[in-house]
DNA sequence: TTGAGGTTAGACAGACCTGTCTGGTATTGT
DNA sequence: ACAATACCAGACAGGTCTGTCTAACCTCAA
């Protein structure tokens, strides 16, 4: 039957890959870094990730999982830091605020990834299942705060959240998340008035 | 010396090239479409494109500075057609309102033209003078009405205007603009009460 | 008519990309 | 020790891309 050292090693070379497509495909984009860019980053041969991945595009679509992940979970955590809805709502613009000031923030991977591709390829189901996401917890924190209209509300965060993002990028603007965080507090206050 | 014919010839070319890079371009990005798409499309010979653009990346560059004009255009009638700055920046959003709704709508040309973009080629310049020309327009039209912080209003103003934009293209979202409005009314009558 | 300059279609070079395949190697369980 | 299995390195095929070049053509001006 199969072993399992065989299986470590396999996750080994698969998490490698994962670790080095990260690093270079949000650096510096999806069709810009060509797969043996990829392989000699990660130092595994070229078979095994066809072996693991099967293609370029699911490599991309495992990296954009893997990001997907780690971004569900800070969010998470910083709003469950928090028992006020209103706070916690807060919370997830100080997170950006810490995001933008990372050395390497280089925007939104999804938002990249998304104008990047072509429509025959598997990005635009992560991306838009990674964007219902917030929407979502949004919505949630704006019912539990008691907004009259949670969904009007959640979606008025999304563009903030987007919003930031873009200026963040683009004009390296270090003020975005702040300036969002401010018009995100006065439209909360303003639907839970 | 040189006739005028040549010169008329030259300018079809160049316009036909024109208007073929931007259908293909907005259409289906910068990277995925090829020189002899655009070619074909302009019913021109390779040649002519290179003897006109010298290369696809300038070609590249003048697609986005006359989408740059017409948008500039769009926007600056849109605020003249308002007396009070206020109903000015509202018209903005108004005009985004239309833009989304209109048939091929796929984002903001600038905004997908640099997540496609490598540092090297110089779309990144023409994207952020044209995000500088906007934010100029809110800060000025926030000065003008009575704005505590024009900049600190027009900042608001590009956030909101952003988020809309990527709201609309990857939610698919046809109240974006609407809910940016609303917003921007708000923190406008915050700003300036 | 003749010549010049811009045009066209298309071949071509050189580079890059994805994906396959071959052969050699190290590690594992028996 | 031995066989199985995944690993590595790299050649290779087939395709696409940008950009150059050739040769024929058309349109004007003298």
């Amino acid at each position: 039957m199969t072993t399992v050292p065989l299986t470590q090693n396999k996750l080994g070379a698969r998490e490698r890959l994962l670790a080095a497509a990260d690093e270079l495909f949000y650096a510096e984009g999806v069709h810009t870094v060509g797969i043996d860019r990829v392989i000699e980053r990660a130092g595994v041969a070229k078979a095994s990730l066809y072996n693991t991945f099967g293609s370029k595009d699911e490599l991309v679509r495992a990296y954009l999982s893997a990001r997907q992940l780690r971004r569900q979970a800070r969010i998470a955590t910083a709003v469950a830091q928090h028992d006020d809805p209103r706070a916690a709502i807060l919370g997830v613009f100080d997170l950006l605020d810490e995001i933008f000031a990372e050395p390497g923030f280089r925007g939104c991977a999804f938002l990249n990834a998304s104008a990047e591709s072509r429509p025959e390829e598997s990005v635009d189901s992560v991306c838009s299942e990674t964007r219902g996401w917030i929407r979502a917890v949004f919505a949630d924190l704006a019912r539990t705060a008691g907004a009259a209209d949670p969904d009007e509300l959640a979606g008025q965060l999304v563009l903030l959240y987007d919003g930031a993002t873009v200026s963040a990028q683009l004009d390296r603007n270090k003020a975005a998340a702040r300036t969002a965080r401010a018009v995100a507090a006065a439209m909360v206050d303003a639907a839970t008035g």
